[in-house]
DNA sequence: GAATGAATTCAACGAGCGTTGAGATCTTTA
DNA sequence: TAAAGATCTCAACGCTCGTTGAATTCATTC
């Protein structure tokens, strides 16, 4: 900022960062964080181990730089709060889904599912932000007494889904369409929101 | 078997064989498969390494023998189809719920779940017979031509809520009682399994 | 053009892993 | 008692991992 008073190459310049960055996020989606190697990385984005480590730390830290949220938390609760109370467990359903329909949509949804059910820290970290980010102010904006566990109720469909469908790949859920799926699972995210909780799943 | 043909130490007999496999089969719930090393599983057995090796040869081996089913299929499914059709979802939510209430049940399932979402040979293993011995059988129970899915579809509202309670640890799922939960997703395995599958959720 | 310092590579470390083969121990049968 | 064979241990192998420190390259600033 200064401008005469430091020398030298000024940083920011390759990209190089933002391409492990960007391999990372690709291996910690297919491989989980364990099976993820730092070698594999720096492979697929050419460039040497040491690297990696120079720029990111240890493993964790590049893990936990490496994994975002799967959707942007904002505008998706604005659209769920601002509409109809009537229909938002279908606006839930169809936007989660449509999420999937890209292959990196859906990379990011399964290394999230999959680094939870493998690394410890992982999961409280990922427990942490999708709680505060989501589950809080939709459970806020519900308004009900029980809306947190009504928010995690329905996270709980849509995290079972994922799993089911994209990493078991139990049929006839893995070749389902997005449609199909939203339409089955938007009527039981609607009950779990507004419906009576511990009683028969009804609408009108 | 023939009386006087074979010499030598009959086998079966310290029981170190099945003390191997029970420690392993924890090991495994706890820490999913890639954490799981034969040398924890025998020190914590009292045994050398080797050993392990020497009964269950590499250790896929040793995890598909100490991965089963977290229920049996045979009683779950007579309960489930021989009961009133109305109320199939309460009773299966019910008891996949008290399986967790012991710390052995919970480990069961928990295992599984984290293998599957970690290893890609098991979560083929466990699907395969999910979908042999617990799906195919209930949708064939249910008679309506979208049985598979339906079945499918409850099956992931079982495995979601498993994960996000006992592996995520959302709360507060984590810390609801499990006939509170059993109330709560009843309803929706009843819809899933009887109700109108791309419509609203009723139930008189 | 010399100094600077970030970007990058090279080489190596120590540790942990699954697996293997040879050998010791010990109970059972002949 | 002797042979047999299952049970179990010891020691080592080859490999991969994350991480580190020194060395090299090179664009920028003085």
């Amino acid at each position: 900022m200064t401008p005469a008073s430091r020398a030298g190459r000024r940083p920011g310049d390759s990209g190089t960062r933002e391409a492990i960055l960007h391999t990372a996020r690709r291996h910690f989606a297919d491989l989980g964080y364990d099976r993820t190697t730092l070698r594999g990385i720096a492979a697929d984005a050419g460039v040497d181990v040491a690297l990696v480590s120079h720029y990111f730390g240890p493993k964790q830290r590049l893990f936990a730089e490496a994994a975002p949220l799967p959707l942007e938390p904002e505008p998706l609760l604005a659209d769920l709060l601002e509409g109809p109370r009537e229909t938002i467990g279908h606006r839930l359903a169809a936007r989660v889904l449509s999420q999937t329909e890209t292959a990196e949509g859906q990379q990011k949804i399964t290394g999230l599912i999959r680094a939870a059910a493998s690394e410890e820290l992982a999961a409280r970290q990922i427990r942490e932000r999708v709680t505060e980010a989501l589950l809080l102010p939709l459970a806020e904006g519900l308004g009900s007494p029980d809306a947190r566990l009504r928010a995690a109720l329905a996270g709980s469909q849509i995290v079972g889904l994922m799993m089911t469908r994209h990493i078991v790949g139990v049929e006839p859920l893995a070749t389902s369409s997005a449609q199909t799926l939203a339409a089955a699972i938007g009527p039981v995210l609607q009950h779990y929101l507004t419906g009576p909780l511990a009683g028969p799943v009804t609408t009108p």
